[in-house]
DNA sequence: AGCACGCCGACT
DNA sequence: GTCGGCGTGCTC
């Protein structure tokens, strides 16, 4: 067969311009990339990193991202083309891309999954189902089936109904097939509608009109000025601000004149002013102005040294400093250094840790640069730093874990704070991913540094120190040369009545909080447990009231007179006779903050006393305010859960009492002893900030606890022996890494048997790493019980990589089984 | 995550 | 015998 011309030039022709695909990333969860195909004419405005509408399965349209593009015809399917393209230019960048690949990958998650951690919720787009009414049609009621009627009827009213409101229209979750004989009859259409979701925000602004713009026109208008004295009144309130601002707003103008609109309109009306809509910045205007003569003292300076020095050997250099040694006032001061060579910076903190009082150190210095990233700020605000994060306008970020996502453009330094906390581990929804360990990953990517800081670091973070991976500068001296507190132990064993009912704050505790009071110093008490009374007891035969649909007993709260589960947030009524022999003997177990507060409040006369917990907090300032009104003393004790350790500095605490000491210490999980030391010691860090020592005052039953005399020397590294030769016997981390398993099914045989039947899939490989599998303590939560299987593995990469994948096909194999169809399986890569 | 297909109970 | 419940599998 021979060609002609013609044909050999289409061949050619093709041959130079093959197709072009992409692998674009969806915000759902899919076990992999799947690929599109790009219309010719829009080969040159496709980037990787762009956003485009693709359509999955029958009609659900989705914004995605594209990950690669590339000219490998799919063999095996037809593609589908790409519906839009909705950005010009790339809104993620490639150093994102491998991050989300990382994580993705590491946690055994999905880059779908990734995705929707990562973009701020504007520009995850989905389409939705519109059901549109046709005017035209002419279907006689008779031939209406009665939800068929209903919906046409309000389709008549409303011309267009999405599903969810059909769904409460007609009370039913199955309302497709009503819609689909609607469709075919002819009587309404189905579209997808997809919608940008971010809205400008817009200023209205009061003007001057062009005539007068000049002075001998206005002083005219002002001294001809016949009737309406009230709108002159607001005319010239105008022209002071005008003069004294620059620029007025219609709702300052407003408020500051204290008069009605219609004033304002009947000037806009006479052609006196003018009101313009103009779009505004949501985030707040700060001068972009540095102040950084910070004081520092000599210890600080040497560690400043230190820090610049392991810098620039280590990708990761942690900085291990005590409580109150001013390790923020160094990030601060390598940050503006950062700041000054055009470079971004990013400072990590836990989410509760990002309080007003760090904002307001960090704007204080480093003023305008700075942008605030957290959970508190909404969709609108997050995509304008988002934006504002990519072209480079804000240097340095603070913010919680997920702030890590942001589109840095020139990243060269992350500040990992309280990088032993373990709140940077996100688990639910998954990617279940540590925010201190994606964040170094990502630094390699971007070729940035890392600082890890912790007055108590984690070990895995302080063996790589000792290993001599990661630079370790020490700052040991409290800024302004205060002593770490005294801990003083109380032993319960030692107090007569304690065996028969608990006392909860001893004679010894009131004593010590009555002197402090006395000396006008503040108080903080610790309990790291909500509500009344932790769990409730039949006096006659034992009887617990526990939830429903989780393993767990329920948490009396006084203020709103419930029995609340803290693991699925269902509330029970009061139970006022046992559940199981009708006795009335009730009796309230442990305590929680509320009763706490309560008791405090009853025993201090003449002290304020307040709570501090995700109760007490709810509203969105209370938290802000609370903390403000310790600040200004006009609280005298504090009660509160780990809320009051994190990241806060208060400069007239003398005393933390810690009531309940064995609550903290008698977790039964490998990491208990880690948590307690650094619970305690950070919150023994609260006291005596300004002026002398400080005290802490402890409660417990378990004196012969290891780790109190680490605690009471405040002997981290110390501690950190201890502890790490603990972990090497029975290889923990930071010896092996851990993987965890989790099994779930509503029937616990069920759940049982299919991680018993991972467990054997792996046992032929891995039998020397596994252990379990096992009940959890709390063993059903919203009645799906869980059994768990734990994997310890060597620290070797390559065998890692090839054990996730055996866990994968083991979880494959193990649902192929029958039985096992509907056991829900979750992997925890570096679990906390 | 949706959305459709497919198989079993309560109604005409 | 059909309608509608939700268990199961696929999405380029």
């Amino acid at each position: 067969m021979h060609n002609n011309g013609n044909h050999s030039n289409q061949l050619l022709f093709q041959q130079e311009k093959p197709s072009l695909f992409a692998d674009v990333i969806v915000p759902i969860y899919l076990p992999k990339i799947l690929t599109w195909s790009i219309p010719a004419e829009w080969n040159n405005r496709v980037q990787q990193g762009s956003r485009v509408i693709v359509q999955v399965g029958k009609s659900k349209r989705y914004a995605g991202i594209i990950k690669r593009l590339h000219t490998d015809v799919p063999g095996l399917y037809e593609t589908k083309p790409i519906l839009e393209v909705l950005d010009e230019a790339p809104v993620v960048m490639p150093e994102q891309l491998r991050l989300w690949e990382w994580i993705a990958q590491y946690y055994c998650s999905t880059e779908g999954e990734v995705m929707m951690a990562a973009l701020p919720a504007h520009l995850k787009l989905s389409s939705e189902s519109v059901i549109q009414y046709n005017d035209g049609h002419t279907v006689a009621i008779q031939e209406l089936s009665d939800k068929e009627y209903i919906l046409t009827e309000a389709l008549e009213i409303k011309q267009q109904l999405n599903l969810g409101e059909i769904q409460s229209l007609l009370d039913s979750n199955n309302v497709y097939p009503v819609v689909k004989k609607l469709v075919e009859k002819g009587i309404a259409t189905v579209w997808e509608s997809i919608q940008e979701t971010y809205k400008e925000k817009t200023e209205t602004y009061v003007l001057l009109a062009p005539v007068y713009r000049n002075e001998a026109a206005l002083e005219k208008l002002i001294n001809e000025w016949q009737k309406a004295p009230k709108q002159l009144d607001l005319l010239l309130s105008f022209l002071h601000y005008d003069r004294t601002e620059g620029q007025v707003t219609k709702a300052a103008l407003l408020k500051k004149s204290g008069v009605t609109s219609s004033v304002l309109e009947g000037l806009v009306s006479k052609g006196v002013l003018q009101l313009e809509k103009r779009s505004v910045d949501r985030l707040p205007q700060v001068a972009k102005q540095l102040d950084v003569n910070i004081q520092f003292s000599a210890a600080q300076k040497t560690a400043l040294q230190q820090l610049q020095e392991s810098m620039q050997q280590h990708a990761v250099t942690l900085l291990h400093g005590v409580t109150g040694s001013g390790k923020t006032q160094l990030y601060i001061q390598l940050m503006a250094e950062a700041i000054q060579r055009g470079e971004q910076c990013l400072y990590l903190l836990p989410e509760i840790a990002l309080t007003s009082q760090i904002v307001r150190k960090l704007r204080q210095h480093l003023g305008g640069y700075v942008g605030i990233y957290h959970s508190k700020f909404n969709a609108n605000e997050r995509l304008e730093l988002w934006n504002k994060v990519k072209s480079g306008e804000i240097q340095v970020v603070l913010g919680a874990r997920s702030a890590l996502f942001l589109p840095f453009c020139n990243l060269k330094l992350i500040v990992v704070d309280e990088e032993h906390d373990s709140s940077f581990k996100q688990y639910d929804p998954p990617p279940r991913y540590h925010a201190r360990d994606a964040a170094i990953f990502y630094a390699s990517v971007c070729n940035a540094k890392v600082l890890l800081g912790s007055a108590t670091p984690s070990l895995e973070s302080y063996h790589n120190c000792l290993q001599h991976k990661y630079g370790l500068v020490i700052l040991t001296e409290r800024y302004g040369d205060l002593q770490l507190p005294d801990i003083d132990i109380i032993d319960l064993k030692q107090v007569p009545e304690s065996r028969k009912q608990k006392v909860i704050l001893t004679e010894a505790m009131k004593e010590r909080i009555n002197q402090t009071l006395q000396q006008n110093k503040q108080v903080i008490v610790f309990q790291n447990r909500r509500g009344y009374a932790p769990y409730q007891l039949c006096g006659t035969c034992g009887w617990i009231p526990k939830c429903d649909q989780c393993d767990v007993s329920l948490t009396y709260h006084k203020s709103t007179q419930k029995l609340h589960c803290h693991y699925c947030g269902t509330t029970y009524p009061l139970a006022k006779t046992c559940g199981a022999c009708g006795s009335q003997d009730f009796r309230q177990k442990n305590f929680g903050t509320e009763q706490l507060e309560e008791l405090l409040d009853q025993t201090f006369d003449n002290a304020v006393v307040a709570r501090m917990d995700t109760d007490s907090v709810r509203g969105k300032h209370s938290h802000e305010n609370l903390i403000r009104q310790f600040e200004d003393q006009r609280i005298q004790i504090l009660a509160g859960t780990q809320m009051v350790v994190k990241g806060l500095d208060f400069d007239h605490v003398g005393l933390v009492c810690i009531p309940d000491a064995d609550g903290i210490m008698r977790f039964a999980d490998f990491r208990a002893a880690e948590r307690a030391f650094q619970l305690i010691e950070q919150v023994s860090g609260r006291a005596g900030r300004k002026g002398e020592k400080g005290k802490v005052v402890v409660q417990l039953f378990d004196t012969a606890n290891p780790i109190i005399p680490f605690l009471q020397q405040h002997d981290f590294p110390a501690f950190y022996q201890y502890e790490v030769a603990q972990r090497q016997l029975f290889f923990y981390p930071p010896f092996s890494r851990l993987i965890m398993l989790q099994c779930k099914h509503k029937d616990q045989t069920t759940s049982w048997m299919a991680c018993d039947a991972l467990a054997a899939w792996l046992r032929t490989k891995y039998d020397k790493y596994i252990s379990g599998p096992a009940e959890p303590p709390i063993n059903r939560i919203r009645n799906e019980y869980i059994t768990e299987l734990l994997l310890k593995l060597p620290r070797n990469a390559a065998f890692l990589e090839q054990a996730k994948a055996d866990i994968k096909t083991a979880i494959v194999e193990m649902q192929h089984q029958e039985a096992f169809k509907r056991v829900r399986v979750s992997i925890d890569v570096d679990p906390q």
